[in-house]
DNA sequence: GAGCTGAGACTGTTGAACAATCTGGTTGCC
DNA sequence: GGCAACCAGATTGTTCAACAGTCTCAGCTC
């Protein structure tokens, strides 16, 4: 049912999206080997064709390759958590800085994100919630009017996404992140940019928390105890 | 001389390290078409091996691939140059601002980038001198301490090449953004990040116009008086 | 029980093959 | 003579089968 063949026959850029979409929603989680006979197959492309997926998943961050030891999903360490977590702060709050320039119809999306994420709280469609927040922030850095920035800061938020699979995402938990992106929204779209400068620092540094927390909880379970592997 | 033979022959990560060499110092000019079978021919490579550094190429941006049409040298257009001089404002400006919190070995490494930039130009070594000045600015964005910001800067900035190698670099022309690379560094060692980021902010402002200007005329004399191709 | 050895599995790379598509020139028609 | 259809060569996208190099682990020896 959810491993079906055949399901990406067809063109690479497929097969990549395919693999991209099941790390990034935690089908596969981080350290999964990822053996290229054994997906060639079940993925019904050649293994050319997979390996060149495999090779742009390696340049976006979402695998590691080792030289004869193959390709395997990202674990994400606690020092990749403080990377990405620089990058989100100096892409978003330069966002923030920028707002007053942006065009309008990229304020009115930003508070599109903001009402998706609002709606999914709503309806406790608790798997979706993380996504749509994220989409948020992603709209707040298209602020920016920069096709480039946009393509790194979601590459990096899809290896955000890896700490987020391992995290036990335990429903409700997750609402008050959105009251808060909806703050921050709020003070960008009335013009308050030091208010939501100051917001969205105090937010990004209690979500690195969060995460570098849950990853250095995963890392003792899964190096410490059982010697898995 | 200039075109060998099994020059790279091996790894593919190595014939990738040649295409992109060759595209950044301009070796092979924008619009340039890469033919996998004379280039696997030449680098002493499989076609596939080439085709995934191809691949890799064009997750970089260095490429442009359409199907069917091959890849061919990528030709900046002038909205590639705002885009990428948007991201340059953002890192580097981003930069100065968290200068205060960067450790000192960052701050000496980015002093010896404009040493070695001041000393290509008293050599007159100008094919060199804009290189040495790009330096200066990755270590600039080295301050952010964020290996994902580096490299995402680093693709960036060999874009970025892409315009330069169009451009006449007629000699001397290039020391006074040398002199002014100084004046940043130096504002920035002092601590004065207010003047360091007004200094940056009309560097890069008058930078972005001159490469605009390039690629405006580049675009003119390849479209417009001659059918080439 | 520690260290060596060999078999099997997997990866990295190659070369050849074939279908689909593009390009440029030629042919035929008006 | 001009224009459209068309055909052939070249190039790309993708697949397949093969082989050498490397890693892993079980079994053997001491």
């Amino acid at each position: 049912m959810s491993t079906q063949n055949s399901a990406a026959a067809g063109r690479p850029v497929l097969v990549t999206d395919v693999l991209r979409e099941r790390i990034v929603e935690g089908d596969l989680p981080p350290g999964t080997p990822l053996r290229d006979v054994a997906l060639s197959a079940e993925l019904g492309v050649s293994r050319n064709t997979l390996r060149e997926a495999l090779r742009t998943l390696h340049d976006e961050g979402l695998v590691t390759q080792r030289l004869h030891k193959g390709t395997a999903v990202k674990t994400l360490s606690a020092e990749d958590v403080t990377d990405i977590y620089i990058a989100r702060r100096t892409l978003e709050l330069s966002a923030v800085d920028a707002s007053p320039l942006a065009p309008e119809p990229l304020l009115d999306a930003m508070e599109a994100k903001v009402a998706a994420a609002e709606l999914a709280v709503s309806a406790e469609a608790w798997d979706k919630v993380g996504t749509a927040s994220l989409r948020f922030h992603q709209s707040l850095v298209a602020l920016l009017c920069s096709a480039r920035l946009d393509g790194f800061f979601r590459v990096t938020i899809a290896q955000l996404r890896l700490a987020f699979a391992v995290m036990a995402d335990e429903g409700a938990f997750q609402a008050p992140w959105v009251a808060r992106d909806r703050e921050i929204c709020d003070l960008v779209r009335g013009g308050r940019r030091t208010d939501a400068a100051a917001a969205l620092r105090l937010y990004l540094d209690d979500s690195e928390r969060t995460v570098l927390d849950a990853v250095r909880a995963n890392s003792r379970t899964t190096t410490a105890p059982k010697g898995k592997r």
